[in-house]
DNA sequence: CGCAGAAATGTTATCGCGAACAACGCTTGA
DNA sequence: TCAAGCGTTGTTCGCGATAACATTTCTGCG
């Protein structure tokens, strides 16, 4: 069954095995044009006894088409691109494409790094979170020839087509959620956000919404690095020492939030009473909290979905929606008042 | 600076635009062999202003190299592989491998599947986790002639090395230390766990080390699929209904033990007093709870960073051990009653 | 029985790059 | 001035597969 050589198995061998050139051998493995149940039997049969692993680097060069999908994300410790993933992933199991992810840890020279690597494998499409890249990203991304989604994000202009949420939207929504409850000293705890722009414009179009209602953001706090949960019940704590009067937090994501959550209902605080809470992302985690808290999905599956649908579907010629803008829906659960 | 061609850059543009051969524009972009300059620096100039990316499937088989790495693990959803995920980066980022993952979501099949696929790429090495395969898996494996590491696990013997803690040893500990601390009435919280062989291997050796001293499991509660924390919030109150007596409660990851610990404090009762808690693999998470949930770390960084350091240096030629064992330490938190 | 047309199989020419070796040209010292 | 020596650049060939076309072997039907 096994074979020890040191250099590996070629067509050719599996053709001298079962007596056949290395084109009917290559058909057979790939179910491809006419060949005889009794010489594709033979073939398999060599193959296996053989263990034969066809070789992609050379099909692919003969073929010129590679069935892999580059997917570049920044990260994959927190829980929103696994999901993303998972929805690429399930898309593209019907097809003959395959997921191949890169992590730029949000630095955008990494970013630059991996795509350019991934693109020297001349996928067959390349999705990519966020809109922001690297001057030389972009021309790479433009030059490549072959499908780019731009996914998470659809505030900017995308290199081709995008799937996304309006984040700047979504922070405005949320704004006017939290004003109509009510609620006038607001706190904002996120992410130290230089890089991570979707936070960035959550914050513009928070701050941008409560402008308008003459309201200003009474407190900020900012974290990098840390369980999130953890940071979350710190800076929940510092804030309120600071400012004891807020009646509302926003949270820049539900990991902090949760951790605010457990804090204040363990100083007997009364949520949504007393201070009204609220996250962003809508993570499955939230619903082993003691309360739900309130909070804004973020379509992550169906990004995933979408834009694998989009490439699958260019790898096919069809042609396909530019921009595909998803609507996040609030969730109020059980830490924001309704009205 | 972009290219609109549909026809993708090769080696043969870039030498034209800058007037030498294909070969000393090959040994520019590779920094290899002696090459002056000013035709470097000519030839840079030519690649980047076509915005020209190298093509390594070819690259890659002429000089019958690949820079990647296989990288197999059964989910990206759970906190635990993303860590070891890191710990591979870290370690290759120093060296020109590059890791690439395949998720197998726990199927045999699909594990088999996804190592056939990454095989054909003829990676310069595979790191996998677990030590349970189909044969066929384990034959690819052994034919492939290259560096395998399996991860994750040390009870059992490995296609070629491995690095990993002793799940049954994880589970043993567990068991002495609950049973040194007094408690006697212990229930069990896990994943169903047909697929999961290290999940069911901490669970073996628990109950053996109980029954050693005479201890039987008081009860048992398995789930599958949804929110692991929301799971173990159901899991422990249903067992708590089942059979109020219970002392403690070890749960098969941290998650639905955090679950459990929230629900507990919440029905206000006393832990570690009244009753114990343990979970496994010591995720960054526990760090935000109320209460430091016992619990045993899974040596998850070091397990990726010792494979990958397997890998490079067999790429290098070098020797390396075959086993590499790691001893977890148990954590006590605040759940788990000291002596 | 014979021949058209389909089915099954084989042949040849790439694919884009890198290894190995060849050739070039400039410096240097006798 | 010229050969040796070295740094630099070019040529040839092949990696392992597939596309496209060529050829052979079956079929079926008049």
């Amino acid at each position: 069954m096994a074979n020890d050589e040191k250099r590996s198995l070629t067509l050719r061998d599996v053709s001298e095995v079962s007596g056949v050139s290395e084109m009917t051998v290559s058909r057979v493995l790939r179910n491809r044009g006419d060949v005889s149940n009794a010489t594709r039997e033979r073939v398999l049969r060599a193959a296996k006894d053989l263990g034969y692993v066809p070789n992609k680097i050379a099909g692919a060069l003969a073929s010129q088409r590679v069935n892999l999908v580059a997917v570049i994300i920044p990260s994959l410790s927190n829980m929103v691109f696994p999901e993303v993933l998972s929805g690429i992933s399930q898309v593209l199991e019907s097809t003959d494409l395959q997921p191949v992810v890169g992590v730029t840890d949000y630095l955008p020279e990494k970013e630059e790094k991996v795509l350019y690597e991934m693109l020297s494998w001349r996928p067959s499409g390349v999705i990519i979170a966020g809109l922001e890249h690297t001057e030389a990203a972009r021309a790479m991304l433009a030059a490549s020839g072959i499908p780019v989604v731009e996914i998470m994000d659809v505030d900017g202009k995308p290199v081709d087509a995008m799937v996304g949420i309006s984040h700047r939207r979504a922070g405005r929504e949320m704004a006017k959620a939290i004003l109509k409850a009510g609620y006038r000293n607001i706190g904002f705890l996120g992410t130290k956000m230089p890089l991570d722009h979707r936070a960035r414009k959550r914050f513009e179009g928070f701050t941008e919404a409560l402008a308008k209602e003459g309201v200003e953001i009474a407190q900020k706090e900012f974290y990098s690095g840390g369980s999130a949960l953890a940071k979350g019940r710190e800076m929940t704590a510092t804030m309120l020492e600071r400012e004891p009067e807020l009646d509302f937090l926003y949270y820049s994501n539900d990991m902090i939030g949760a951790g605010g959550l457990l804090y204040l209902l363990e100083q007997g605080i009364d949520v949504p009473g007393q201070i009204g809470l609220a996250g962003f992302n809508g993570v499955e985690l939230l619903q082993g909290l003691p309360r739900q808290l309130a909070t804004m999905d973020a379509c992550r599956r169906e990004i995933g979905v979408k834009a694998a649908e989009i490439i699958a579907a260019q790898g096919e010629g069809k042609d396909t929606a530019m921009v595909t803008e998803l609507t996040p829906k609030i969730s109020f659960g059980d830490t924001l008042k309704r009205r």
